[in-house]
DNA sequence: GCCAACGTTGGC
DNA sequence: GCCAACGTTGGC
């Protein structure tokens, strides 16, 4: 079982949004970056763990738990029009952009915010953590996620 | 709202 | 294949 940090933006999509969903599961999509991609399509696994970290918003950190419910399958909202993150290049017959599923394991008692996690020299090899990232989709050590959940 | 950092696009 | 221009991300 391996371990994931998920960004969102809280006011696009929080840890409570899926919390409300039915079954407390959702897709994620809307990935349109191809390293994201690729993690998306073949590493994340069923039973694997993430964190949702609230991006973009007035507390960045991470805010919870979610679970790898489906593997990696095509991201039908490249597929349409109507969506945000449409995209042209990307078909059913040959998709470009992938989506797994996840489901709300549980909220962290208060989130862990990003000011906090740069100060656990623990923590600065973190991807999340590097200059300039970008990534909304990264990998997260065993050592790092017990060490991070300890902080609560 | 600002802006640094980065990824993508497209002309050449 | 280079690289300037542009768009996006995301912290502050």
């Amino acid at each position: 079982m391996r371990y994931w940090l998920l960004k969102s933006e809280p006011a696009t999509f929080s840890i409570d949004d899926l919390k409300g969903r039915s079954d407390r599961t959702e897709h994620w999509d809307g990935v349109r970056n191809y390293q994201a991609r690729n993690m998306l399509r073949d590493g994340l696994k069923k039973g694997d763990l993430a964190f949702f970290y609230h991006s973009n918003c007035d507390q960045p950190g991470i805010a919870g738990v979610v679970e790898v419910v489906r593997e990696g399958y095509p991201d039908f909202t490249a597929f349409d029009p109507d969506y945000d993150h449409f995209d042209p290049k990307s078909t059913p017959d040959t998709p470009r952009w992938y989506m797994v599923d996840v489901r709300f394991k549980r909220t962290l008692k208060r989130v862990i915010t990003l000011a906090e996690l740069k100060q656990h020299p623990l923590l600065h090899e973190m991807p999340l953590l590097a200059r300039g990232n970008r990534l909304s989709v990264m990998p997260v050590t065993k050592v790092q996620w017990n060490y991070i959940l300890s902080l609560v």
